[in-house]
This record gives structure tokens, sequence and C-alpha cells, in this order.
DNA sequence: AAAATAGTGTCTATGAGACACTATAGT
DNA sequence: ACTATAGTGTCTCATAGACACTATTTT
């Protein structure tokens, strides 16, 4: 059952030296990255205009090729850092899209990651880089799924490259699931916030609205909260506590 | 901001046509599949003994690299079909695994995907495509994560190619999630089961024990079952009724 | 009859939703 | 004083766990 080679077995050593990577067709990888934020009740995505063909004049997620040399997390957080000016914010692997026509190009298979960050630092991010921050739709209720759509902020739908729009509903899915059980709130938020901020987070990445007394007592009873004393200033009613989480949301270790 | 060769813009049919696709390296893309069963009240994994270097003699879930003409899911389905003579069986993508040295020849990119089946299905095709079936252990409780270790029927720990305890304990990972908001307990069953099997195969899979009376409650209000009025046989207890799933499990769609 | 599990009914504990009430800021 | 929201306490309802009891089979 072992490779022979003029009558002996050859070693993995020996193997591998003489090992020709052409044998087998290579594709093209790459990664594409979803950053995303909560403001003003929206859910919000950064997409880049296309400057080259293919899909020139049409809007993107930012992503590149993956260099040999190179992990698929760490050409994730090359591109967001390069493409976003975006560094050491939550970043996890989404999904892979590999149908065989999705880039008219040639043969791309496309290691989506999404990024969550609060929207003061990816307004800033966004202006820096030259890129925009579009309204995430989605024409489907709680966990379906489906294709999303990307509108400027005067409500026009903006034309998506590639799979992007399946590629954003993804995310949109996948926020939705882990806002169920996990604290994935706290990436999109500022270091501090109130209870009214962290519910409005989840109403807007949920799509729905959620009980104030309920998601109050849920989110002290958790544990990922800790008060810090200081209150909100300036505002017309009485002011909220501010709160931290409690543990930084580990990113995964690269595998 | 649109391209241009001679002081004119080019179109994107003139671009594509002038593409030359080795401009960026290429990276060779494999698809591995988990196949999993729940028997005797242990999780078990198909593997195969691999016959050539890398990691010969080492166990491996069954894989193979993508053509350029096929989606991954597709590549998927045809290993599974072909390595481990399975058909439409439940298929689903899991995570796709890039680090740098996780294949000794080069650089391999593997998107992984979890097969669940039932045990007498899954014993026939190990058995007809002289693979092992081995029990699947796993270090931590819970949704912690973590590799996953494999045993042969006497409790011997089998040697894993590449990163394939990170691969099996990602899967076991995402099946635990699943079982706790999809009925993703059904594949792993014949077509006709016991509320009994139905949570021993919970049970296997959380890696705990669940409270009878509020499965039962749990699963009958839940709508996926479908009662048949027939019952079991040649037991020494009074015999229980047998279930259908009300709704075939959905493949989802190719991207 | 004994043993073992299926299946039903009921009580209790827990958590979500609803509501009432007090507290605290700006206007 | 008025308004708007923060924060607390309590009631109700739905669901999970626990337990008791009956049902049905083989040995």
């Amino acid at each position: 059952m072992l490779c022979t080679e003029k009558g002996r077995e050859v070693t993995e050593t020996e193997f591998l030296a003489a090992y020709d990577p052409a044998e087998y067709e290579r594709l093209s990888v790459a990664v594409d990255v979803v950053v995303l934020t909560v403001d003003e009740g929206e859910l919000r995505v950064l997409l880049v205009r296309r400057t080259e063909h293919p899909h020139v004049g049409r809007w993107a997620v930012p992503g590149g090729f993956v260099a040999p040399d190179e992990s698929l997390d760490n050409a994730a957080a090359r591109v967001l850092a390069h493409k976003a000016g975006l560094d050491g914010i939550f970043l996890e692997q989404l999904y892979t899209f590999g149908a065989v026509g999705r880039d008219p190009r040639t043969r791309v298979v496309a290691v989506a990651y999404y990024a969550l960050v609060d929207a003061a630092r990816l307004a800033a991010a966004a202006q820096a880089a030259g890129a925009v921050l579009a309204t995430v739709r989605v024409a489907w209720a709680g966990e379906t799924g489906g294709p999303a759509e990307a509108r400027d902020p005067d409500g026009a739908v903006l034309p998506l490259a590639f799979d992007h729009p399946e590629v954003l509903g993804t995310a949109v899915l996948r926020l939705r699931g882990k806002l169920d059980y996990a604290p994935v709130g706290f990436p999109l938020l500022p270091e501090r916030f109130t209870l009214r901020d962290l519910q409005e987070v989840h109403e807007t990445v949920l799509g729905r609205r959620l009980n104030r007394d309920s998601f109050r007592r849920r989110m002290l009873a958790s544990g990922q909260l800790r008060a810090t004393g200081d209150h909100e200033r300036d505002v017309p009613y009485r002011p909220a506590e501010f709160y931290t989480a409690v543990a930084a949301l580990a990113r995964p270790a690269e595998q």
C-alpha cells in the first residue's frame, strides 16, 4: 500500500523533494472582508468603488488575493488594514464562496470574513480610505437568509460587484445568529456604552424591537457587563449609567 | 478612475480577453468531508488510511482537490460519492482551513464540509469503501471548542493526518451548536425512529444527558415530528411509537 | 407477577413580558 | 411644573425540570 519507485519505498522527505505542485490545477484564492457597524438604527457596511475591471464602477467589500506565504486570517487582517485602515478589531471567518462563474476573470474562490467595529471609528476610517458606508437592507425576516442590498444615504441602491449581495446577506445572517447566544454586540459599540445603546444595537441587527425590561435583566444577569459609575451628560432626561464589556471578545487563534 | 490603455478606456470585454491569471499566484484548493454518525451512544467519523505521502499510514477524512470547473459544493459531493460511496445525504460547508504549513507538499487551502448520515448506512458504505469508523473524543465540554481525537473500536488512538484534529473538532462544535436550534438530529437517524432514538442522538452529540420529559414535550411541540402509528416490535418493554421527520432538511443551494 | 420502558398529568422553579412606580436630568 | 428616559419592584404567563402514576410489552 506504500508508494514505490524502482522497487523500493520512498520516504516522505524524498517524496516532498520530488513533489510538483503543478500536477494539480491551482485556483486563485481571495479574501473578502465585510466590515459592519450599527449607526442611527441602521446596519452599515463599508464598500469601495471598483476602479478596475471587472465590474468597474460597481461597489464591493474590500478584498484581495491570498499570497502563498500568508494564512487566510493574516490575509484578511492585511486587507482590513490596507484597504480600510482598520486594525485590531473583531474579525472572524464567515463562509467560503466558490461558484465557478462568480468572477468573470478566472476561477476565484473567495474566503469571506466579517469584521465588527463601532460607528465612530468606522466613519473616520471610511473617510480616510475613500470608502463609503452603505445601509444594509435585507428582504427577509429572522434567520431565513438570502441576499442583501446596499443603499447610499439618499436611499438609492448601490450596484454590488460579484456575488457580494450573497456575501453581505450571509454576514447579516451570521450576525443575527450569533447575537442570540454570544456577546457579539460589544464590538459594534465604543468602550463605554449605556444599556440603551446596547439594546439599540441588538434591535438593529435583529431587525425587530426587544422588550426593555427583559433585555435589561438578561444583560445585567449575564455577567458580561461592568458598571463604570459614570453617567451620560447633557441629555434632557435622567442620565443612564455607562457600562463596559467585562471580557474583550477573544480573536480566534490562527488554525 | 477607469483603466486606460493608449489614452482610451478599455471595455470589460477587452480587459477579460487580455487578463492573465498567472499574474497572481494561485493556490491548491481542496475539500475535506467530515462524515459523522451516531451509533451505540458514540459519535463516529469515517476515516481513510493514507496510502501516499505525505502522512502515509496516518488517518484522514476523505478529501480531494477542487477542479477549476466545479463548485466547492460539487467537489464535496464528488469526494463523498467517490471516496465514501455516499450520495444524497446532508452536506454543509463547515470552515476553511488555510494555515501556511498545514500540508507539507505545498500551500493547500482546505474547505471543510461535514456530512451526516444514519449509522446503518454509514457502516455499509465504510465497509464497501475500505474505510473505518472511528469514535470521536473531545477533551472539552459544551461549546468550548478545540481539537478532537479518533479512536478505533479497541480504544487505541488513531494518528490523524494534516490538521484533521482541528477539522474534526470544528465539526463537533458546529454539530453541538446547530442542535440547539436546528433539527439537525434527523439526518443522523434512519427514516423511522423513536423518541428515545432521537434523544440518544441529541445526548451523544451534546455530550450530556437530557431531561426525558422535557425533551419529549419540546420535540412533540416543535412540529417537526409526525407519528406513524407503528410501534417497535420484540422489545422486552412497552413498544415505543415510530416517528418521521416532518420536513426533510433542505440542502443549501449552491452559492 | 416482575421488570423495563412508553406515555400522561401535575406541581414547582425560572425567566420573559407587562405594568406600575420612583428617580433624575433638561427645558 | 413638565417631559423624557433610567432604574426598581411585582404580577402573570410560558416553559423546563421533577415526580407520580398508568400502559404495554417480554420473560
